[in-house]
DNA sequence: TATGAATGAGGATTCATTCAT
DNA sequence: GATGAATGAATCCTCATTCAT
């Protein structure tokens, strides 16, 4: 975003990818071009290439995202139900301009690619430590479903903006979570159909 | 798909919108060209632009769908959410080729229209019911959160294809469904945070 | 070259071949960009697309040759040899503009499929003729030492522009020729080494 | 090729010279990047512009050769053909990397300069010696035609790989080459055409 | 001096779209 | 009214080349 200094590869490279994160975020891959995400750091097109080789390189990298630490092993389920809840739906996504990159792969995910990069990350990323610690029948199911209520608001917060998680806070929505997370964790006989 | 008889407008249209509605679905907008869809049913381009004028109505009028007929009232929220669980997760969506329109939406949801029909459709569509059913304090939320999880789960199963979601069957899937919407129904204390 | 009529298919796909043999024959294949060619018959690049898929099928179409009709099959070699030496090197070649698509090739012959070409045109097509009915050893080897021949005035009269042979009129130049080809025919004795 | 001792200017020069002309030889003036010539020899692509100020001028640097030193004088114009043969269709080209570098230079011979330097090398190098010893009338013709010969037989043995010529021996080609040297310098009655 | 960052023009190709029949 | 020819802008990407350090 912010034009670096001349001759700086760093800082030219990094903006680069600042802004591809932004436009792939917001326009999805093929609606974006590499001539926009040059234009916003006022680089020539041709150096998106001699820094990334390619525009499908350089979206697997922008979209590449660091997972936040895990939470202390001891804690609670609904604890980690509510950072996830935070790093997910809540978190001011700077890098991503507001945006989730979860979030962000939906709007590519006609591209296979994008598919298995998006089932890896819930999987492997953000549900491991769910799916390890839910005990009873089927954990994987489970902790699933709570993937599932948190993808779910994300998209509803930030992409479909429905009004009243839209208004909501974080302690509101927290609370709701924690329920439901009790309610999916706790073996206790199954709710009348 | 099947190209109608010669010379039949109303036949060709048709087929063009479903054609439309297909590649849009799994391709999304930017992914879908106007060729490619005259070709599914034989025709030339130029029609599609003498029919639909532009890319862009055409898009918009293959993705105006009609809700299915929401549930008969009376019966309890867990039946309610079945219903939407089956028509939005399990569902054979025939004219998306097995993917619901809902989470089509989400791969053109780079355009504000795309998202504000999202919105509307979620809010004034699928959760309208539960909103005026459920009691307690801010039912719209709560009724959000059940729309959440339902298109999470949408999203996990189709999209993403988490494998303990692809592998579970209906009915195991709707207990644990049922088990988060009675948690939110209730209105009692809270689970400790 | 001369633009057609608008709207004439038929005569725009030939012009855009015209003018493709033409500027293939003197840039090479590497040297010509589809604008140019585009250019010359003054319509869209992107037509060039529609008529020939891509810029390398273009060149295989441009630079294909009917072959002369071959000699009738009682008269003597000289005179398949004075044939060639007319059609190859001291024809006015209309549609290359004055350049033979045999000398063509050479200008692209770093590309294999060139090579190919112009090896399979040579042998199946030129020299076949001139194999069959050259007697004694070998043959294929004499067959291809008048190609040999042939094709080096070729090379000499037109892309080097050696003096004498530039200067030479067809009926010195057959003369000669014939007695090369009398030299190579006859099964008499080797001149000494 | 191999790349020099760090910071010898000289030694990197010639390194580029030699990567050039074999780059050129095979690929062709267009087919050819400065890139590719830098990496070869492994330095910056910016040091070639240093050197050569342009790849124009590197193209005609690296494509001026010395003719190897023409026969001793006095042999029959027969041992000149063979010399020349050996020297254009059977030798090891080194430095061209088995290419001679009068084939190489019809591979660019799109470019008038490059035309220019064919000629020049033919007429004032190769043929000089044949011209001054062959004689009767226009001796020069005569001359060329056996150059046409041998650098017809060069294209055919190494551009276009024709069967017979490839698979023949130097002593075959040879003898052959020795019948048409005599046919051409024999003042005899001509053929019947 | 020599290197790597940066450039801008151009490469082939596909796009949605319009004109003319 | 409908079709196929034609368009021009856009696509990703590579090129030879220059600027700044």
């Amino acid at each position: 975003m912010q034009r670096p200094k001349r001759r700086d590869k760093a800082a030219t490279r990094a903006a680069l990818l600042d802004a591809a994160r932004l436009r792939f975020a917001r326009q999805g891959y093929d609606g974006t071009g590499v001539r926009e995400i040059a234009g916003d750091v006022g680089v020539d097109p041709a150096l998106v290439f001699r820094y990334f080789e390619s525009k499908d390189r350089l979206y697997a990298e922008a979209v590449r995202t660091e997972l936040p630490a895990g939470p202390a092993p001891g804690r609670p389920l609904t604890d980690l139900a509510a950072t996830l809840l935070h790093d997910v739906v809540f978190a001011d996504w700077e890098q991503f301009d507001g945006e989730h990159p979860l979030l962000v792969m939906l709007r590519s995910s006609g591209r296979a690619a994008v598919r298995d990069r998006l089932r890896q990350e819930l999987c492997e990323g953000y549900l491991k430590d769910f799916t390890e610690r839910m005990g009873g029948d089927d954990p994987a199911l489970r902790a699933e479903m709570v993937g599932a209520l948190l993808l779910g608001l994300g998209v509803m917060r930030s992409l479909a903006g429905t009004p009243a998680l839209a208004a909501a806070g974080f302690e509101e929505t927290r609370e709701l979570v924690a329920r439901v997370v009790t309610a999916l964790t706790e073996a206790g006989p199954p709710a009348a159909g």
